[in-house]
DNA sequence: GAGCACTGC
C-alpha cells in the first residue's frame, strides 16, 4: 500500500539501471527463453532490482534442472502466441512453481499493476507452493510473491504480482469482478481434479476471452483430460482446439501386479497382502489405501497382531513393522506421524523394520509420503452421489477409475523403482473401471452453485457452457430451493435477497435463516449456530472412552434442541477460554470450535457490510421460540412430521420415512421438528434437530406450505387442523398482519438501496 | 444406538 511513500519504503533502489536493468528490452509478451534466461542469471533481482541474494543462484541451478525449465522457449513462444494454452505436466516436471514464473517474465504484470493468479483446489499447496515460489525468486512470501486462502491474504496490493489462490478464492473474487480486470493471466493448476470451484471457473473463463482479448488463460491438467480441454477450450472455431503444451514427468518406474481372481472381501486381502509384502519383499514402506476411519482402524489392529506373530515365530528373517492410520479427522499432530522413519532392526545386524501407512484418498492427492516403494491398491473410495429426486447427498464405496488407480500406482514411484499390487484382476481394471472419476458437478447438491452462478450474472443456467453440464434434475432442484428462499424470483432471476445471501459463504438455507434473523431479534444467536453447523463435528468419541465422551455431550446438551445445545457449547468454550484443559477434559475438538470463531467473525463482518444488525433477546424463552422461527424461515422445507407411536418421521412433501439420529439430544420426540441434515448410512436418518410449531411453518413459508400442492397423508390433515384453529382465532379478532420474512429483505434493508 | 471420503468459500 505504501509502496509510494517514501518514508516507509525499504532501501532506496535506482528508478532506472538502464541498459543494466536485467529487463532491459523486454517487449511483454514476445518474450524469448534466452532473455529470461539472461534475466535470471543477472546479478540484480529483475522484479525489485535489488542485489540477488546468495542463495539465489544454487536455487536456480537446482531449477534448472527440472523437465519443464528445459522447455521455457517452447512455452514462451507457444505463450507469445495463443491466448489460451492446455498444459499437461507430469508428477515431477515442476510446472506448479516454473510455469507461473515464466508467465510473470512474458507478461511482466508488476509493471501494469496487474497480477498473475495461478489457482489451487487445496489451501495447503496454496500456501506451500507461494512459498517456495517467493524463496525461487528471491522475494520475500507476501511483498512479490503472495497467497490467498479464506481467514488469510497474504499479499500486498500494489506489491504482489503472482499470486497463489485457492479456486474457490478466485471464484469469490469473480463475484464481485466479473472480468477479473486485476488479472492478466489466469492459471489454472490441477484442472484434472475437477473440483466445482474449478469446473465453474473453467466456465467463465471461457466467456471472458471473448470479452477480454488482454487476458491470457493457462489450464494445466494431467494427461488423460488434456484433450477433452483442448476441444472445450477451442474458441478460435470447433476445427482449432487449444494448443497442447506437453512436459514429461520425472518419476521412477512402478511395476503393477493384479490379482488372478476377483477378492471376495477386499480388507482380508489387502491386510494378506501387506504381511506378504512384509515377508517376501525388499526394504521400503508400504501405502494402503482403504475407504474410512473404521476400516482403517481395523487393519491396523489386525495387520499390528498378525505382524507381531510373524516376528515371533521368525525373528531372524521378519523385522519390526508398524502401522500409521492416516485421515482427514485425526488430528494434526497425529497425522503427523506418517513422517517418522520406520523402526530399527530388533538387533543390529538384524531384518530392517518397515513402516505401514492405512491411509483414505487423502492420500492419493492431498498429502505424498516419501519412502513409499509399495502400494496396495483394494480399488475402492467413498464417493459422494446426489439424488436430486429426494434432495439426499450420500457417501457410497464405490470402485475408484482408472485414472485414481494410476494415481495411486504413481506413489510407490517417487523416490525409487516400486511396485504396486492391485486387488483386483486386469480384465477388471481394463473392463469395469471408469475412464475418469465422475466431476463434483455431477455429484453434488447445486443449491450453492446456483446461486454463485446468479450472482456470477449468468442469466440462462441450464444453457451455461459447463465442461460437463449437470443432470437437469439437479438444476431444477436447486432452482427451486432458491426461488421458494426468494433468492431468485419466479423468472429466475436474482433477487436483491439473493444478491446477499450469495456474498455469505453459506448454504442459502442458512444464509437466509442468517439476513432475517435481525427480525426475530436473534441474530447474534442464529450468527453463532450458522457458524458452528459450517465446520465439522465438535464431539470427540475416542473408542475406549465412549461412555465418558456420552457423558460430558449429556452436560453440555439442552434438550429443547440440537440447535440450541450448538449454541451452548459455542458459548461454554468462550467463557472457558482461559482453561487450556477445557475442551479436552468436555470431549470437544479444540481445532473444529477455533474454526467455529474464525467463521463467526468473518460472517460477521459480512454482515457489518450489508448493515445486518447484530441483536438478542434478553428473555431466554423468548429467544429460544425466536431462533427456532428464524430456523423456520430457512429451512422449512427439511421438516418432518411424526408418524405413529415410534420415533418415526415423514419428510414433508418427500414423504421419506426417516429416524431421529442417536446423536440427537432431544428429550422427546415432537410432533414437528426442522432438520440440518437427511443422512443415508445404516438408514436414513435426520440429523441436528429442533422442534418447531406447525404454525409457524404456515406463517413464514405460506408459498412452501400451499396445502394445495400437498401429498394426501397425516402431514397434510394435521397441517388442515392448523390451519383451521387459525382461522377461528383470526375471526375472534387477533389478526396477524405481519410480513412473512420468508420471502421478503430483512427489515433495515428495505430503506436502503439494494447494495449492486 | 451411529459415525466422518476429500476439498473449498
Amino acid at each position: 500500500m505504501s509502496a509510494d511513500n517514501p518514508y516507509t519504503r525499504a532501501p532506496p533502489v535506482p528508478k532506472s539501471l538502464g541498459t543494466k536493468d536485467p529487463l532491459f528490452g523486454f517487449l511483454p509478451r514476445k518474450v524469448t527463453g534466452k532473455q529470461v534466461l539472461a534475466a535470471m542469471e543477472s546479478d540484480i533481482n529483475p522484479f525489485n532490482k535489488r542485489p540477488h541474494s546468495p542463495q539465489y543462484k544454487k536455487i536456480l541451478e537446482a531449477r534448472k534442472k527440472l523437465p519443464v525449465f528445459g522447455q521455457m522457449d517452447e512455452f514462451l513462444k507457444m505463450f507469445t502466441e495463443n491466448q489460451i494454452i492446455v498444459m499437461v505436466g507430469e508428477t515431477g516436471s515442476g510446472k506448479t512453481t516454473q510455469i507461473p514464473q515464466f508467465v510473470c517474465y512474458s507478461d511482466l504484470p508488476h509493471t501494469k499493476g496487474q497480477l498473475v493468479a495461478c489457482t489451487q483446489p487445496r489451501r495447503v499447496a496454496a500456501m506451500s507452493v507461494a512459498k517456495r515460489v517467493a524463496d525461487e525468486m528471491d522475494v520475500s512470501l507476501g511483498k512479490e510473491v503472495g497467497y490467498s486462502i479464506r481467514f488469510e491474504d497474504m499479499t500486498e496490493p500494489g506489491t504482489t504480482f503472482l499470486k497463489y489462490m485457492t479456486d474457490g478464492m478466485l471464484l469469490r473474487e469473480a463475484m464481485n469482478d466479473p472480468d477479473l480486470k486485476r488479472y492478466s493471466t489466469i492459471i489454472l493448476d490441477e484442472a484434472h481434479e475437477r473440483t466445482l470451484a474449478t469446473d465453474i471457473l473453467m466456465g467463465l473463463l471461457k466467456d471472458l476471452a471473448k470479452r477480454r482479448s488482454d487476458l491470457k488463460i493457462v489450464v494445466m491438467s494431467a494427461t488423460l483430460d488434456a484433450q477433452k480441454f483442448q476441444r472445450y477450450f477451442s474458441i478460435a472455431g470447433p476445427s482449432q482446439p487449444a494448443p497442447l503444451f506437453k512436459v514429461p514427468g520425472r518419476t521412477h518406474p512402478v511395476e503393477v501386479f493384479y490379482t488372478q481372481e476377483p477378492e471376495p472381501d477386499y480388507v482380508e486381502a489387502a491386510i494378506r497382502t501387506v504381511l506378504m509384502i512384509h515377508r517376501a519383499e525388499g526394504p521400503g514402506d508400504i501405502l494402503l489405501f482403504l475407504t474410512g476411519e473404521e476400516e482403517i482402524e481395523d487393519a491396523c489392529r489386525k495387520i499390528k497382531l498378525e505382524a507381531d506373530d510373524l516376528v515371533n515365530q521368525d525373528p531372524d528373517s521378519v523385522g519390526p513393522l508398524i502401522c500409521i492410520p492416516l485421515y482427514s479427522s485425526l488430528p494434526p499432530q497425529q497425522q503427523q506421524r506418517i513422517f517418522d522413519p520406520p523402526p530399527p532392526p530388533r538387533t543390529p545386524d538384524g531384518p530392517p523394520g518397515r513402516k505401514v501407512v492405512i491411509s483414505t484418498n487423502i492420500a492419493e492427492t492431498s498429502l505424498t509420503i516419501d519412502g513409499i516403494v509399495y502400494v496396495v491398491d483394494p480399488g475402492f473410495s467413498k464417493q459422494k452421489v446426489y439424488n436430486p429426486r429426494i434432495r439426499v447427498e450420500s457417501l457410497l464405496v464405490s470402485p475408484i477409475s482408472k485414472a485414481s488407480a494410476q494415481q495411486r500406482a504413481g506413489r510407490a514411484g517417487r523416490t525409487r523403482p516400486g511396485k504396486c499390487f492391485r486387488l483386483y484382476t486386469e480384465k477388471d481394471f481394463m473392463t469395469e473401471l471408469e475412464e475418469q472419476t465422475h466431476p463434483e458437478i455431477l455429484r453434488s447438491n447445486l443449491a450453492n452453485t446456483v446461486l454463485e452462478l446468479a450472482k456470477l450474472g449468468v442469466k440462462d443456467l441450464v444453457h451455461f457452457d459447463y465442461v460437463d453440464a449437470p443432470a437437469p434434475e439437479t438444476l431444477m432442484r436447486a432452482l427451486e430451493l432458491l426461488n421458494y428462499l426468494a433468492a431468485l424470483d419466479d423468472d429466475g432471476a436474482l433477487t436483491p435477497l439473493g444478491a446477499i445471501m450469495a456474498d455469505f459463504p453459506l448454504d442459502p438455507q442458512m444464509a437466509k435463516m442468517l439476513i432475517v434473523s435481525p427480525e426475530f431479534n436473534c441474530s447474534n444467536e442464529i450468527l453463532t449456530i450458522v457458524a458452528m453447523l459450517s465446520v465439522p463435528n465438535v464431539w470427540l468419541r475416542p473408542p475406549n472412552q465412549r461412555k465418558e465422551a456420552d457423558l460430558a455431550k449429556a452436560h453440555l446438551t439442552v434438550p429443547d434442541g440440537d440447535h440450541l445445545t450448538l449454541m451452548n457449547v459455542y458459548n461454554s468454550y468462550m467463557n472457558n477460554k482461559h482453561d487450556r484443559q477445557w475442551c479436552w477434559n468436555n470431549y470437544l475438538s479444540q481445532r473444529a470450535l477455533q474454526q467455529a470463531e474464525n467463521v463467526r467473525s468473518q460472517l460477521q463482518r459480512t454482515m457489518e457490510r450489508y448493515e445486518i444488525e447484530l441483536v438478542t433477546t434478553q428473555d431466554e424463552r423468548k429467544m429460544w421460540q425466536n431462533i427456532r422461527k428464524a430456523l423456520v424461515c430457512g429451512f422449512f422445507m427439511q421438516v418432518a412430521h411424526k408418524e405413529g407411536e415410534k420415533n418415526n418421521y415423514l419428510t414433508v412433501k418427500d414423504n421419506q420415512v426417516v429416524s431421529l439420529h442417536p446423536s440427537c439430544g432431544l428429550d422427546s420426540s415432537p410432533e414437528w421438528v426442522v432438520f440440518n441434515e437427511f443422512v443415508l448410512t445404516t438408514k436414513p436418518y435426520i440429523r441436528t434437530v429442533t422442534e418447531v410449531r406447525p404454525e409457524w411453518l404456515l406463517e413464514y413459508a405460506p408459498n412452501y406450505f400451499d396445502l394445495s400442492t400437498f401429498p394426501d397423508g397425516e402431514t397434510k390433515r394435521a397441517l388442515q387442523r392448523v390451519l383451521k384453529k387459525r382461522a377461528l382465532k383470526v375471526d375472534g379478532g387477533a389478526s396477524n398482519g405481519r410480513n412473512s420474512p420468508a420471502s421478503d429483505l430483512p427489515a433495515k434493508k428495505r430503506k436502503k438501496t439494494a447494495p449492486s
